[in-house]
DNA sequence: GCCAACGTTGGC
DNA sequence: GCCAACGTTGGC
């Protein structure tokens, strides 16, 4: 079992929207970074827990949890012209962008905000905290894990 | 391969 | 809206 954080603008696609998703299921498209990238395209597997993070919203933090229901698969909105996230140089013979598909599994009682995370010393190798850190998709231990859930 | 210019992320 | 940090691009 692994754990990860996987961050996304509420204006775009919040808790709100995977709990109200068909079968509360969403594919996490529209990833553009290469490492973040291959996360999903090589390590993420069925089962791996999830924290939800809103980012650039009024209160930054991690607001629930969610599974992985299906492992990395090619990334079709890179080949749709009409879609935000088109990337020409991503062909379905060669797919460049993968996601993987996670489950709601429950809010959290509270928001986590990111500056609480900040000031917590047991959190300070967290990857989130890191100064310039922009990965949308990163690695969470399973003692950072446990620690964040003590704090909700 | 270097690196300046540019675009994006995302907190504040 | 500002801007620091960082990734990507493309000329050379």
């Amino acid at each position: 079992m692994q754990y990860w954080l996987m961050k996304s603008e509420p204006d775009e696609f919040g808790i709100d929207d995977l709990e109200q998703s068909p079968d509360r299921t969403a594919h996490w498209d529209g990833v553009r970074n290469y490492q973040a990238r291959n996360m999903m395209r090589d390590q993420m597997r069925k089962g791996d827990q999830v924290f939800f993070y809103h980012s650039n919203t009024a209160v930054p933090g991690i607001v629930g949890i969610a599974e992985v229901v299906r492992e990395g698969y090619p990334d079709h909105t890179a080949f749709d012209p009409e879609d935000p996230h088109h990337d020409p140089r991503s062909d379905p013979g060669n797919p460049r962008w993968f996601m993987v598909d996670v489950r709601f599994r429950r809010r959290l009682d509270r928001i986590i905000p990111l500056r609480e995370l900040k000031a917590d010393p047991a959190l300070a190798d967290m990857h989130l905290v890191r100064r310039g850190n922009r990965l949308s998709v990163m690695p969470v231990t399973e003692a950072q894990w446990r620690h964040i859930l003590t704090l909700e």
